[in-house]
RNA sequence: GUGGCUAUGGUGUAACGGUUAACACUGGAGCUUGUGGAGCUCUCAAUUCGGGUUCGAUUCCCGAUAGUCACCCCA
Protein backbone atom coordinates (compact mmCIF):
# COMPACT_ATOMS: atom_id res chain seq x y z
CA UNK A 1 0.00 0.00 0.00
CA UNK A 2 0.81 3.44 -1.05
CA UNK A 3 1.45 5.95 1.73
CA UNK A 4 -0.12 9.31 0.51
CA UNK A 5 0.21 11.85 3.21
CA UNK A 6 -1.82 15.12 3.14
CA UNK A 7 -0.37 17.55 1.38
CA UNK A 8 0.08 19.91 4.10
CA UNK A 9 1.71 17.42 6.03
CA UNK A 10 4.20 16.73 2.67
CA UNK A 11 5.05 20.54 3.00
CA UNK A 12 5.72 20.78 6.79
CA UNK A 13 8.27 17.65 6.51
CA UNK A 14 9.82 19.30 3.07
CA UNK A 15 8.30 16.21 1.66
CA UNK A 16 7.84 12.60 1.30
CA UNK A 17 11.29 10.86 3.01
CA UNK A 18 12.58 7.76 0.93
CA UNK A 19 13.09 5.65 3.89
CA UNK A 20 10.96 6.04 6.75
CA UNK A 21 12.55 6.75 10.10
CA UNK A 22 13.01 3.13 12.08
CA UNK A 23 12.60 5.57 15.19
CA UNK A 24 9.76 5.81 17.84
CA UNK A 25 7.55 8.92 17.98
CA UNK A 26 10.07 11.24 20.48
CA UNK A 27 9.58 10.46 23.73
CA UNK A 28 7.58 7.54 23.86
CA UNK A 29 9.28 3.91 23.86
CA UNK A 30 8.93 0.62 21.76
CA UNK A 31 8.47 -2.02 23.93
CA UNK A 32 10.45 -5.07 22.52
CA UNK A 33 10.06 -8.49 23.88
CA UNK A 34 12.84 -8.52 26.36
CA UNK A 35 11.33 -4.78 28.06
CA UNK A 36 8.17 -6.09 27.79
CA UNK A 37 8.96 -9.04 29.59
CA UNK A 38 10.04 -6.47 32.46
CA UNK A 39 7.35 -4.08 32.07
CA UNK A 40 4.94 -6.82 32.09
CA UNK A 41 6.71 -8.30 35.03
CA UNK A 42 6.00 -4.76 36.98
CA UNK A 43 2.62 -4.99 35.54
CA UNK A 44 2.05 -7.73 37.26
CA UNK A 45 3.42 -7.46 40.90
CA UNK A 46 1.47 -4.20 41.05
CA UNK A 47 -1.64 -6.36 40.10
CA UNK A 48 -0.50 -9.23 42.70
CA UNK A 49 -0.36 -6.47 45.84
CA UNK A 50 -3.37 -4.71 44.74
CA UNK A 51 -5.59 -7.69 44.50
CA UNK A 52 -4.19 -9.25 48.13
CA UNK A 53 -5.88 -5.93 49.41
CA UNK A 54 -9.09 -6.36 47.97
CA UNK A 55 -8.74 -3.87 44.97
CA UNK A 56 -10.43 -4.44 41.90
CA UNK A 57 -9.15 -3.23 38.36
CA UNK A 58 -10.61 -0.66 36.30
CA UNK A 59 -10.21 1.02 32.67
CA UNK A 60 -10.74 4.26 30.68
CA UNK A 61 -10.50 5.33 27.45
CA UNK A 62 -7.17 7.57 26.69
CA UNK A 63 -9.33 10.12 25.12
CA UNK A 64 -11.34 12.78 27.69
CA UNK A 65 -13.13 16.11 26.87
CA UNK A 66 -10.27 18.77 27.53
CA UNK A 67 -12.64 20.08 30.12
CA UNK A 68 -11.91 17.58 32.63
CA UNK A 69 -8.06 18.83 33.45
CA UNK A 70 -9.48 22.78 32.72
CA UNK A 71 -11.93 22.31 35.90
CA UNK A 72 -8.91 21.22 37.99
CA UNK A 73 -5.44 22.21 36.16
CA UNK A 74 -6.54 25.88 34.71
CA UNK A 75 -5.70 26.76 31.26
CA UNK A 76 -1.95 27.04 31.18
CA UNK A 77 -1.54 23.19 32.00
CA UNK A 78 -4.08 22.07 29.40
CA UNK A 79 -2.77 24.13 27.09
CA UNK A 80 1.05 23.91 27.55
CA UNK A 81 1.19 20.22 29.19
CA UNK A 82 -0.98 18.06 27.21
CA UNK A 83 -2.08 16.71 23.98
CA UNK A 84 -5.28 18.83 23.25
CA UNK A 85 -6.92 19.06 19.40
CA UNK A 86 -9.74 19.55 17.59
CA UNK A 87 -11.69 16.42 16.99
CA UNK A 88 -13.83 16.12 13.73
CA UNK A 89 -16.61 17.25 15.80
CA UNK A 90 -15.44 20.50 16.77
CA UNK A 91 -15.11 18.91 20.30
CA UNK A 92 -11.82 19.03 22.35
CA UNK A 93 -10.20 16.03 23.55
CA UNK A 94 -7.44 15.45 25.66
CA UNK A 95 -5.04 11.97 25.65
CA UNK A 96 -5.35 12.03 29.75
CA UNK A 97 -2.58 13.22 31.75
CA UNK A 98 -3.45 11.38 34.90
CA UNK A 99 -5.59 9.61 35.98
CA UNK A 100 -7.52 11.13 38.87
CA UNK A 101 -9.84 12.99 37.55
CA UNK A 102 -10.99 10.22 34.95
CA UNK A 103 -11.77 7.87 38.44
CA UNK A 104 -13.21 10.77 40.22
CA UNK A 105 -15.44 10.71 36.86
CA UNK A 106 -16.55 7.15 36.97
CA UNK A 107 -17.25 7.19 40.78
CA UNK A 108 -19.22 10.39 40.71
CA UNK A 109 -21.51 9.10 37.62
CA UNK A 110 -22.56 5.84 39.56
CA UNK A 111 -22.39 6.91 43.09
CA UNK A 112 -25.46 5.94 43.84
CA UNK A 113 -25.57 2.59 42.96
CA UNK A 114 -21.87 1.48 43.66
CA UNK A 115 -21.08 -0.02 46.96
CA UNK A 116 -18.81 2.16 49.80
CA UNK A 117 -16.19 1.98 50.06
CA UNK A 118 -14.24 1.44 46.72
CA UNK A 119 -11.11 -0.29 46.34
CA UNK A 120 -9.97 0.44 42.52
CA UNK A 121 -6.80 0.26 40.75
CA UNK A 122 -5.52 0.47 37.23
CA UNK A 123 -2.60 0.54 34.96
CA UNK A 124 -3.30 3.42 32.52
CA UNK A 125 -0.64 5.01 29.74
CA UNK A 126 -0.40 8.93 29.99
CA UNK A 127 0.54 11.70 28.26
CA UNK A 128 2.20 14.54 28.80
CA UNK A 129 3.49 17.21 26.06
CA UNK A 130 7.36 17.83 27.86
CA UNK A 131 10.89 18.26 26.41
CA UNK A 132 11.23 14.33 27.39
CA UNK A 133 14.15 13.17 29.52
CA UNK A 134 15.20 10.88 31.84
CA UNK A 135 12.93 9.37 34.05
CA UNK A 136 10.56 12.04 32.12
CA UNK A 137 8.79 10.93 28.94
CA UNK A 138 5.62 11.56 26.97
CA UNK A 139 4.21 8.83 27.43
CA UNK A 140 4.15 6.05 30.47
CA UNK A 141 1.95 3.51 32.60
CA UNK A 142 1.20 4.22 35.86
CA UNK A 143 -0.34 2.52 38.35
CA UNK A 144 -3.31 4.13 40.41
CA UNK A 145 -4.70 2.75 43.62
CA UNK A 146 -7.96 4.67 45.19
CA UNK A 147 -10.13 4.11 47.90
CA UNK A 148 -13.69 6.22 47.93
CA UNK A 149 -16.16 6.60 50.47
CA UNK A 150 -13.63 6.29 53.82
CA UNK A 151 -13.03 9.38 55.98
CA UNK A 152 -11.33 8.33 58.59
CA UNK A 153 -7.48 7.90 58.72
CA UNK A 154 -7.59 4.13 58.23
CA UNK A 155 -7.82 4.43 54.86
CA UNK A 156 -4.77 6.75 54.88
CA UNK A 157 -2.99 4.07 56.60
CA UNK A 158 -4.16 1.25 54.20
CA UNK A 159 -3.09 3.17 50.87
CA UNK A 160 0.70 3.93 52.91
CA UNK A 161 0.28 0.43 53.76
CA UNK A 162 0.08 -1.05 49.74
CA UNK A 163 2.36 1.35 48.60
CA UNK A 164 5.08 -0.07 51.25
CA UNK A 165 4.04 -3.26 50.02
CA UNK A 166 4.60 -2.97 46.65
CA UNK A 167 8.16 -1.65 47.26
CA UNK A 168 8.55 -4.82 49.57
CA UNK A 169 7.64 -6.96 46.45
CA UNK A 170 10.32 -5.32 44.39
CA UNK A 171 12.65 -6.62 46.99
CA UNK A 172 13.33 -3.13 48.18
CA UNK A 173 14.45 -3.14 51.50
CA UNK A 174 13.22 -0.46 54.46
CA UNK A 175 16.39 1.64 53.93
CA UNK A 176 16.26 1.82 50.42
CA UNK A 177 13.70 4.19 50.89
CA UNK A 178 11.71 6.21 53.35
CA UNK A 179 7.88 7.29 53.62
CA UNK A 180 7.63 11.35 53.68
CA UNK A 181 4.45 12.23 54.98
CA UNK A 182 3.00 15.46 56.09
CA UNK A 183 -0.45 17.18 56.26
CA UNK A 184 -1.58 19.78 53.59
CA UNK A 185 -4.52 21.01 55.36
CA UNK A 186 -2.59 21.84 58.88
CA UNK A 187 0.40 22.67 56.66
CA UNK A 188 -1.22 25.03 54.81
CA UNK A 189 -2.89 27.25 57.53
CA UNK A 190 0.58 27.30 58.90
CA UNK A 191 2.22 29.07 56.31
CA UNK A 192 -0.82 30.98 55.92
CA UNK A 193 -0.13 32.53 58.77
CA UNK A 194 3.45 33.54 57.99
CA UNK A 195 2.13 35.48 54.91
CA UNK A 196 1.07 39.37 54.17
CA UNK A 197 -1.59 38.01 51.89
CA UNK A 198 -2.81 35.05 51.32
CA UNK A 199 -3.06 34.95 48.03
CA UNK A 200 0.73 34.45 47.73
CA UNK A 201 -0.05 30.87 49.23
CA UNK A 202 0.93 28.91 46.10
CA UNK A 203 3.77 30.50 45.59
CA UNK A 204 5.01 29.66 48.92
CA UNK A 205 4.31 26.16 48.88
CA UNK A 206 5.88 26.02 45.27
CA UNK A 207 9.20 27.39 47.44
CA UNK A 208 8.90 24.86 49.97
CA UNK A 209 9.00 22.42 47.87
CA UNK A 210 12.62 23.21 46.57
CA UNK A 211 13.54 24.08 49.69
CA UNK A 212 15.66 20.74 49.72
CA UNK A 213 17.76 21.45 46.77
CA UNK A 214 18.48 25.37 47.98
CA UNK A 215 21.37 26.54 50.64
CA UNK A 216 19.48 28.38 53.54
CA UNK A 217 20.53 31.88 52.41
CA UNK A 218 19.03 31.28 48.70
CA UNK A 219 15.71 29.89 50.45
CA UNK A 220 15.57 32.96 53.07
CA UNK A 221 16.11 35.29 50.27
CA UNK A 222 13.48 34.38 48.33
CA UNK A 223 11.32 33.92 51.17
CA UNK A 224 11.65 37.43 51.87
CA UNK A 225 10.66 38.23 48.06
CA UNK A 226 6.79 36.53 49.22
CA UNK A 227 6.47 37.37 52.68
CA UNK A 228 7.93 40.02 54.91
CA UNK A 229 7.51 38.07 58.27
CA UNK A 230 10.18 35.50 59.27
CA UNK A 231 10.00 32.22 58.25
CA UNK A 232 9.45 29.62 61.15
CA UNK A 233 7.57 26.67 60.39
CA UNK A 234 7.93 24.14 63.67
CA UNK A 235 4.52 21.94 62.14
CA UNK A 236 3.14 21.53 65.46
CA UNK A 237 -0.45 21.10 64.03
CA UNK A 238 0.95 19.02 61.15
CA UNK A 239 2.65 16.55 63.06
CA UNK A 240 -0.36 16.69 65.49
CA UNK A 241 -2.52 15.15 62.35
CA UNK A 242 0.53 13.32 61.05
CA UNK A 243 1.40 11.30 64.50
CA UNK A 244 -1.78 8.94 64.40
CA UNK A 245 -0.78 7.90 61.09
CA UNK A 246 2.37 7.23 61.83
CA UNK A 247 1.46 5.25 64.82
CA UNK A 248 -1.17 3.28 62.91
CA UNK A 249 1.83 2.65 60.47
CA UNK A 250 4.21 1.44 63.30
CA UNK A 251 2.25 -1.11 64.55
CA UNK A 252 1.91 -2.64 60.95
CA UNK A 253 5.66 -2.80 60.99
CA UNK A 254 6.04 0.29 58.40
CA UNK A 255 8.83 1.82 60.36
CA UNK A 256 10.70 3.93 57.27
CA UNK A 257 8.38 7.22 58.31
CA UNK A 258 9.14 10.36 58.54
CA UNK A 259 7.44 13.85 59.27
CA UNK A 260 8.08 16.14 56.45
CA UNK A 261 6.77 19.55 56.68
CA UNK A 262 7.86 20.94 53.22
CA UNK A 263 6.19 17.97 50.83
CA UNK A 264 4.08 19.92 49.16
CA UNK A 265 2.87 17.51 46.22
CA UNK A 266 2.40 19.74 42.90
CA UNK A 267 -1.71 18.73 43.10
CA UNK A 268 -4.00 21.14 43.90
CA UNK A 269 -6.73 18.58 45.01
CA UNK A 270 -4.98 17.23 47.81
CA UNK A 271 -6.58 18.26 50.82
CA UNK A 272 -4.87 16.47 54.21
CA UNK A 273 -2.47 13.33 54.58
CA UNK A 274 -0.12 13.66 51.41
CA UNK A 275 2.77 10.94 51.25
CA UNK A 276 5.65 10.86 48.79
CA UNK A 277 7.98 7.68 48.94
CA UNK A 278 11.38 9.18 48.37
CA UNK A 279 14.65 7.12 47.05
CA UNK A 280 17.13 6.79 50.07
CA UNK A 281 20.40 6.17 47.57
CA UNK A 282 22.19 9.09 47.07
CA UNK A 283 22.72 8.45 43.50
CA UNK A 284 18.76 8.98 42.81
CA UNK A 285 17.63 10.75 45.23
CA UNK A 286 14.31 11.65 44.56
CA UNK A 287 10.73 11.46 44.81
CA UNK A 288 9.68 8.17 43.47
CA UNK A 289 5.99 8.61 43.97
CA UNK A 290 3.15 10.11 46.03
CA UNK A 291 -0.10 10.37 46.88
CA UNK A 292 -2.60 11.46 49.74
CA UNK A 293 -6.04 12.64 50.32
CA UNK A 294 -8.33 14.30 48.14
CA UNK A 295 -11.79 14.56 49.21
CA UNK A 296 -13.28 17.30 46.97
CA UNK A 297 -12.33 16.07 43.74
CA UNK A 298 -15.53 14.18 42.97
CA UNK A 299 -17.72 17.13 44.10
CA UNK A 300 -16.81 18.47 40.61
CA UNK A 301 -19.43 16.37 38.96
CA UNK A 302 -22.04 18.10 41.72
CA UNK A 303 -23.62 15.97 44.60
CA UNK A 304 -22.06 15.27 47.94
CA UNK A 305 -18.29 14.83 48.53
CA UNK A 306 -16.64 11.30 48.47
CA UNK A 307 -14.26 11.18 50.55
CA UNK A 308 -10.85 10.12 49.09
CA UNK A 309 -7.49 8.59 49.06
CA UNK A 310 -4.87 7.35 46.70
CA UNK A 311 -1.54 7.52 44.92
CA UNK A 312 0.17 6.66 41.77
CA UNK A 313 3.40 5.21 40.52
CA UNK A 314 5.03 5.59 36.91
CA UNK A 315 6.40 2.69 35.05
CA UNK A 316 9.82 4.82 34.26
CA UNK A 317 10.45 5.85 37.65
CA UNK A 318 10.14 2.52 38.93
CA UNK A 319 12.52 0.74 36.28
CA UNK A 320 14.92 3.42 37.13
CA UNK A 321 14.78 2.43 40.72
CA UNK A 322 14.93 -1.66 40.03
CA UNK A 323 17.91 -0.51 38.27
CA UNK A 324 20.10 1.84 40.86
CA UNK A 325 19.40 -0.39 43.25
CA UNK A 326 20.10 -3.57 41.17
CA UNK A 327 16.81 -5.11 41.57
CA UNK A 328 16.41 -6.29 38.19
CA UNK A 329 18.13 -9.35 38.24
CA UNK A 330 15.57 -10.46 41.27
CA UNK A 331 12.16 -10.01 39.14
CA UNK A 332 12.10 -13.85 37.66
CA UNK A 333 11.30 -12.93 34.17
CA UNK A 334 9.62 -16.01 32.63
CA UNK A 335 10.77 -17.67 29.64
CA UNK A 336 9.02 -17.51 26.20
CA UNK A 337 8.34 -21.58 26.26
CA UNK A 338 8.76 -24.70 28.08
CA UNK A 339 9.30 -26.59 25.08
CA UNK A 340 11.51 -26.25 21.80
CA UNK A 341 10.67 -28.54 19.02
CA UNK A 342 13.63 -28.95 16.90
CA UNK A 343 12.19 -30.54 13.34
CA UNK A 344 15.27 -31.88 11.05
CA UNK A 345 13.11 -31.46 7.92
CA UNK A 346 9.85 -30.62 6.52
CA UNK A 347 8.56 -34.28 6.28
CA UNK A 348 8.39 -34.74 10.03
CA UNK A 349 6.94 -31.21 10.32
CA UNK A 350 3.16 -32.86 10.83
CA UNK A 351 4.41 -35.06 13.62
CA UNK A 352 6.25 -32.31 15.42
CA UNK A 353 3.32 -30.64 15.42
CA UNK A 354 0.81 -32.84 16.53
CA UNK A 355 3.36 -33.80 19.25
CA UNK A 356 3.60 -30.07 20.30
CA UNK A 357 -0.32 -29.83 20.47
CA UNK A 358 -0.29 -32.94 22.74
CA UNK A 359 1.94 -31.25 24.96
CA UNK A 360 0.31 -27.42 24.90
CA UNK A 361 -3.01 -30.03 25.49
CA UNK A 362 -1.68 -30.79 28.77
CA UNK A 363 -0.43 -26.92 29.76
CA UNK A 364 2.53 -26.25 28.35
CA UNK A 365 3.85 -23.89 26.33
CA UNK A 366 5.80 -25.30 23.39
CA UNK A 367 7.62 -23.61 19.96
CA UNK A 368 8.36 -25.31 17.32
CA UNK A 369 11.42 -24.12 15.12
CA UNK A 370 10.54 -24.87 11.28
CA UNK A 371 13.37 -23.29 9.94
CA UNK A 372 15.15 -26.60 9.03
CA UNK A 373 18.30 -25.35 9.59
CA UNK A 374 21.20 -27.85 11.25
CA UNK A 375 20.01 -29.37 14.71
CA UNK A 376 22.61 -27.60 16.07
CA UNK A 377 21.83 -24.43 15.41
CA UNK A 378 18.05 -24.79 16.50
CA UNK A 379 19.39 -26.16 19.81
CA UNK A 380 21.45 -22.55 19.75
CA UNK A 381 18.65 -20.93 18.91
CA UNK A 382 16.55 -22.56 21.82
CA UNK A 383 18.93 -21.94 24.65
CA UNK A 384 19.65 -18.05 23.24
CA UNK A 385 15.60 -17.99 24.27
CA UNK A 386 16.51 -19.57 27.38
CA UNK A 387 13.92 -22.36 26.44
CA UNK A 388 14.95 -25.20 29.43
CA UNK A 389 14.26 -28.17 26.96
CA UNK A 390 14.44 -29.20 23.66
CA UNK A 391 12.90 -32.53 21.93
CA UNK A 392 14.16 -33.35 18.24
CA UNK A 393 11.82 -34.69 15.78
CA UNK A 394 13.59 -36.86 13.04
CA UNK A 395 12.56 -39.51 11.11
CA UNK A 396 12.45 -42.17 13.74
CA UNK A 397 10.74 -40.12 15.98
CA UNK A 398 8.19 -39.15 13.28
CA UNK A 399 7.69 -42.81 12.40
CA UNK A 400 7.02 -44.01 15.79
CA UNK A 401 6.17 -41.36 17.57
CA UNK A 402 9.02 -41.77 20.65
CA UNK A 403 10.92 -39.30 21.29
CA UNK A 404 13.38 -37.72 24.43
CA UNK A 405 13.05 -34.60 26.36
CA UNK A 406 16.74 -33.01 26.43
CA UNK A 407 17.46 -30.71 29.45
CA UNK A 408 19.76 -27.87 28.01
CA UNK A 409 21.39 -26.88 31.14
CA UNK A 410 22.30 -30.73 32.17
CA UNK A 411 22.90 -32.13 28.90
CA UNK A 412 20.54 -34.77 29.80
CA UNK A 413 17.85 -36.78 28.35
CA UNK A 414 14.59 -37.94 29.55
CA UNK A 415 11.42 -40.11 28.30
CA UNK A 416 8.07 -38.39 28.62
CA UNK A 417 6.16 -38.38 31.41
C1' G B 1 8.98 26.74 26.37
C1' U B 2 14.63 28.24 27.67
C1' G B 3 19.88 27.02 27.98
C1' G B 4 24.38 23.52 28.13
C1' C B 5 26.48 18.94 26.24
C1' U B 6 26.20 14.89 22.62
C1' A B 7 25.21 12.29 17.65
C1' U B 8 29.97 6.92 13.34
C1' G B 9 27.13 -0.41 11.15
C1' G B 10 21.86 -3.54 15.16
C1' U B 11 25.13 -2.59 19.95
C1' G B 12 29.74 -0.58 22.14
C1' U B 13 33.93 2.06 20.51
C1' A B 14 38.26 4.09 16.89
C1' A B 15 39.93 7.50 12.85
C1' C B 16 46.05 15.32 13.06
C1' G B 17 40.80 18.60 7.71
C1' G B 18 43.36 14.00 3.16
C1' U B 19 43.11 5.74 4.05
C1' U B 20 39.24 1.52 0.67
C1' A B 21 36.06 4.90 7.57
C1' A B 22 38.94 0.54 11.75
C1' C B 23 37.93 -2.97 15.87
C1' A B 24 34.84 -6.02 19.10
C1' C B 25 30.13 -8.08 19.89
C1' U B 26 25.59 -9.29 17.32
C1' G B 27 23.25 -11.15 12.61
C1' G B 28 24.02 -14.46 8.08
C1' A B 29 26.99 -18.59 5.59
C1' G B 30 30.52 -22.44 6.24
C1' C B 31 34.27 -25.97 8.61
C1' U B 32 30.25 -30.21 10.79
C1' U B 33 24.07 -35.32 6.16
C1' G B 34 20.30 -35.70 13.56
C1' U B 35 22.09 -33.03 19.33
C1' G B 36 24.08 -26.59 21.42
C1' G B 37 27.20 -23.40 24.23
C1' A B 38 34.08 -23.20 22.12
C1' G B 39 37.31 -22.33 17.98
C1' C B 40 38.44 -20.92 13.02
C1' U B 41 37.07 -18.94 7.94
C1' C B 42 33.97 -15.96 5.02
C1' U B 43 30.10 -12.32 4.95
C1' C B 44 25.92 -8.36 5.62
C1' A B 45 25.93 -3.67 7.87
C1' A B 46 27.52 3.09 9.59
C1' U B 47 29.54 8.89 9.44
C1' U B 48 21.33 11.48 11.80
C1' C B 49 19.39 15.06 8.06
C1' G B 50 19.95 19.90 5.31
C1' G B 51 23.06 23.91 4.19
C1' G B 52 28.02 26.40 4.43
C1' U B 53 33.73 27.00 4.68
C1' U B 54 37.62 24.16 1.91
C1' C B 55 41.20 21.62 -3.60
C1' G B 56 39.26 18.07 -0.01
C1' A B 57 34.64 17.48 5.83
C1' U B 58 33.28 11.81 10.06
C1' U B 59 36.40 15.98 11.64
C1' C B 60 35.30 23.16 11.31
C1' C B 61 30.63 26.58 11.14
C1' C B 62 25.07 27.24 10.90
C1' G B 63 20.20 25.09 11.01
C1' A B 64 16.86 20.94 11.73
C1' U B 65 16.01 16.35 14.24
C1' A B 66 16.93 13.07 18.28
C1' G B 67 19.24 11.87 23.02
C1' U B 68 20.92 13.79 27.66
C1' C B 69 21.44 17.36 31.74
C1' A B 70 19.64 21.76 34.07
C1' C B 71 15.63 25.37 34.24
C1' C B 72 10.28 25.67 33.75
C1' C B 73 6.49 22.53 35.09
C1' C B 74 5.08 18.56 37.68
C1' A B 75 -0.92 15.82 36.72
Amino acid sequence: MKNTPSKTLGDKQGGIPKKLSTESYKGVRDFFPADMAIEKKIFDIWRGVCEKYGYEEYGASVLEPAELYRAKSGEEIVNEQTYTFIDRGEREVTLRPEMTPTVARMVAARRRELTFPLRWYSIPNLFRYENPQRGRLREHWQLNVDIFGVEGIEADVEIISVAYNIMKAFGAKDEDFCIRINSRHMIQKEIENLLDDKTSYPKAARLLDKKEKMSSEEFQNEWSKISKKPFVINGVMARERTNELQGKLTLLGIKNVMFYPFLMRGFDYYTDIIFEIFDTNQENRRALFGGGRYDNLTSLFGGDKIPAVGFGMGDVTMRDFLETHDLLKNLQIPTSADYYICVVSPAEADAATKIAEKLRAKGSRVAVDFSYKKIGDQIKNADKRGIPEIIVIGEDEAKNGIYKIKNLKTGEERNPE
